[in-house]
DNA sequence: CTTGACCTGTGTCTAAAACATAGGTTTATG
DNA sequence: CATAAACCTATGTTTTAGACACAGGTCAAG
């Protein structure tokens, strides 16, 4: 199959797929005639696998390790397992700074509830934001 | 003062220093003596300011809409008020994903604690992904 | 045959800096 | 004074994970 339905039948781009392949992340064959490229089973199975770690978070880069450890026939398991747990340390940070500044732009939010407009002056741009950013951070 | 200098007083590096001042938030003066760029106390009062709105997760067009806004001597505070109100609905949105996807690293986490590694097959890459995806997700 | 709808690969663009490079400057030492 | 080390500079390139633009190919209807 061409990247078309490939892409629909996982409900992704052709875009995608194309980005995938071109990081040769899929091999597909090219067609002589046109320079189309086709997929096989396998690369739909593949491509799964790929939109699957995607989904738990890994990097392209990490689903490359992981891709060329297991068509070398080895396990990729011990590999993903280690991967998993240094990202989730990543993400953990990352949810805990979304957190943060969710709360803060709340903060902000209200604050600026009963604050006036005001026009710049030499030393300052948006008093909104200058007088906010003055405030000692709350702790939630 | 030199970006090594700017950059030091507001704990930044200088490559940011240079990238604000490559799109032009910046606009320091060059030394016509040896092209470096030097920078004022009213070039550090905006650069304090364009921190303080990234720390408010405004992005950098944003932050150039706003102090377009301002350097014309208009108030800002109304685009300011709108656009925090529009970043922070994508920001609620982008923590909710963080969330779930902390929650699916965490679930999988503890799925494979007591599984085994296996080696890669025809149709299996690693069945830890494999098998962890084609679970039904779970409500928290 | 031709029109239009759809498909293709390749190249470029995005955000927000970090990194690499080549060269300029200042300070310490001989 | 000379020179080397240490630091500084501007500019160009790389990064992520695709989205988008573009020029051209293909196929069915008319």
């Amino acid at each position: 199959m061409r990247v078309s339905e490939l892409s629909k039948s996982l409900r992704i781009t052709p875009d995608t797929v194309r980005y995938y392949t071109r990081i040769a992340l899929l091999s597909p064959k090219k067609g002589s005639i046109n320079g189309y490229k086709y997929y096989t089973e396998s690369d739909q199975q593949r491509l799964r696998f790929i939109l699957s770690a995607r989904q738990l978070g890994f990097s392209i880069k990490e689903i490359k390790q992981i891709l060329t450890e297991a068509d070398k026939g080895h396990t990729a398991c011990p590999l993903v397992r280690e991967l998993l747990q240094k990202r989730l340390e990543a993400t953990e940070h990352e949810f805990q700074e979304a957190l943060a500044l969710r709360n803060r732009m709340q903060q902000a939010m209200q604050d600026w509830q009963d604050k006036p407009d005001k026009a710049p002056t030499g030393h300052m741009i948006c008093h909104l934001i200058e007088e906010f950013s003055e405030q000692p951070a709350k702790e939630s």
